[in-house]
DNA sequence: AGGGTTTTTGAAACGGGTTTCATATATGAG
DNA sequence: CTCATATATGAAACCCGTTTCAAAAACCCT
């Protein structure tokens, strides 16, 4: 059991190191007599070869993963799709956190470097650091232009591939839904503004706000954190302001939790008094009361598209740069008619 | 940019890359005059030693962490705070997901032993199947004797080191919690049982029962999922059964989760009609609405514990084969004294 | 049987570092 | 100034596979 290597299984079976070499990677021809006499020696050795010495020969199949926050349930059904779309085609994931730490993510993308990784997925990204962080925007420049670099956010000027959700049909499902079971006054509560993710749906519920003649009310429109306080202290604003919206659309089902709690400590029912809709569709979504009608981006999918993006351009295959997730508007208790209507 | 190795700085400095070497792990001397020469050089170029390469010569310095579905916020935050353990000393961590697939577990270990690793976390594991399955145990003894493995379970007669929650304290903080508040008709839902966690707080919860003169009944013991569904049907069992529980135990704060959607479901309320707590104190425990009275494990405690005891192990120091982290109980809004009383 | 192909196989180079060992140089004591 | 000891450095071996190249063996055809 201790380090046994291919020279000893050569030696046993009186053939060449490259003759068991190919006999693992079954690549080349051998003969079935030598095949056969190898492949028992290894069985009876349970030998397994060392994968960091292949990986200092040909390549390391192994993808980094770079995610803000495992914790996070929406990056955590991200990341297990992603690792088993990579397992199935042969691949590791090395997986980092970057908690929204700029130095961290700095050494994380060293380390992956170091680590000779093939590709790069990172999922979540702020939609003008690369404007606004110079020295930021040249090491992503540098990056990738050595390691294929798959985002799911968009990175102008930069070497690399994107598969991204596209957050305005998300949130044209969402307002459509609303409007259509009667609703005018609709808040939206979202992140950080440079957030990609808040920053396009933002817009786009600006636009539609305008397209369906809704009235526009700046107090409407707050930022949150992705999380349940920021929720919580959102929907309190909304609700103290003149004139409470009759649906609030939550940028994660995490903030929507916060925004539920929010309006049980004012005595309001949800969808009675005031309907919920949100983004992501994690477990969360299910597991609260009501049930949170939330978009869904099919995990799956998402995930599977970016290894797949990663392994093309990995091979040299041909990738359209940019790729999009389509959002699916998935229905349960929280929304109903407007109360006043 | 491209590969650049410690031969073309070598080269470049005019030295041998024995010296370029020394620079890099700054062990042994090197003048001052060669290593700032070659630490120019380096800072030039923006060298970095390829990983791969080192990991063939020392050791790896990467940690297997396994755990059994990190979208399950327990082992997410225990992933993270075992990852920055790691970090901190120098280690990367490999994690692996088993979704309690005996197969999967097995492809992963092998990886993990293919690559090297030089310990093994393992986080969560069933009480019994070292003794029902036979297969697994001598795969588990195998690893053990390979590779440093830390549990978080018990694993008798194998060579393996183990950092336990103590569940048993962990029930005795919440039935003495419950009991002084007045409650005697206590539910326990739980998951399957021959999972450890499950085990012993059962075999506790049943003992303190005893203790405490409260009436036993069989019926409040049910076997949920660790999920919501579980939660949800297990609660539905409790509140059909003649005589209701005034308070009820859950598994973990997910299950907790699924038991109070089905009491609302009944109109009845938490903490007025029922009381509920929990294990595990994830997020979800302060998500929810009441918030949920959880057991903590202090999760950087723990992933600090496991992460240090597989350093010791691997630089031989004399390590406790059995170390325990201690619970402390989070009292929130979900319990309260019992209504009839 | 002879010559040309194709297949099988081994020797050796390679990937990119670390480490040992021996040599060369520097330092210190007497 | 000489000898002993400590320090700095390079050559080469090593880690453990993969892959190239060339030789050897097997096969096929006339």
């Amino acid at each position: 059991m201790a380090d046994i290597t291919i020279y000893d299984i050569a030696k046993e079976a009186g053939v060449s190191p490259a003759t068991v070499s190919r006999v693992l990677t079954s690549k080349a021809r051998v003969s079935d007599q030598k095949r056969e006499l190898v492949e028992g020696i290894i069985r009876k050795h349970d030998f397994r070869p060392n994968e960091v010495a292949r990986q200092l020969s040909r390549s390391t199949r192994i993808l980094g993963l770079m995610t803000a926050d495992i914790r996070n349930p929406y990056y955590a059904a991200l990341a297990v799709e992603c690792e088993k779309a990579a397992h199935e085609r042969g691949y590791t994931v090395l997986l980092c956190n970057m908690f929204n730490d700029r130095a961290l993510e700095d050494a994380h993308l060293e380390k992956l470097y170091a680590q000779r990784v093939e590709a790069i997925i990172q999922a979540g990204c702020r939609v003008d650091d690369l404007v606004t962080d110079p020295a930021y925007a040249e090491r992503v420049r540098r990056v990738t232009r050595t390691i294929p670099f798959i985002s799911s956010g968009k990175l102008d000027g930069t070497d690399s591939y994107s598969v991204r959700i596209n957050h305005r049909e998300s949130m044209k499902l969402v307002m459509e839904r609303l409007v259509s079971l009667g609703h005018r006054d609709i808040a939206f509560i979202g992140g950080e503004r440079q957030v990609q993710s808040t920053h396009e749906k933002l817009q786009q519920y600006i636009y539609l706000t305008g397209t369906y003649g809704l009235p526009f009310r700046e107090e409407y429109i707050r930022e949150g954190d992705y999380a349940e306080d920021g929720g919580y202290r959102c929907m309190k604003e909304l609700l103290d302001t003149g004139g409470a919206p009759s649906a609030v659309i939550a940028i994660n089902d995490y903030s929507a939790i916060g925004a539920m709690r929010a309006a049980f400590d004012r005595g309001l029912s949800i969808p009675g008094d005031i309907s919920i809709v949100s983004f992501d569709n994690t477990f969360l979504a299910e597991a609260v009361q009501p049930r949170l009608t939330s978009v869904d981006y099919s995990y799956a999918e998402f995930g599977g598209q970016l290894v797949d993006t990663a392994l093309k351009v990995i091979e040299k295959k041909p990738v359209p740069p940019l790729q999009w997730i389509s959002p699916r508007l998935i229905v349960r208790d929280s929304c109903g008619t407007p109360k006043n209507r």
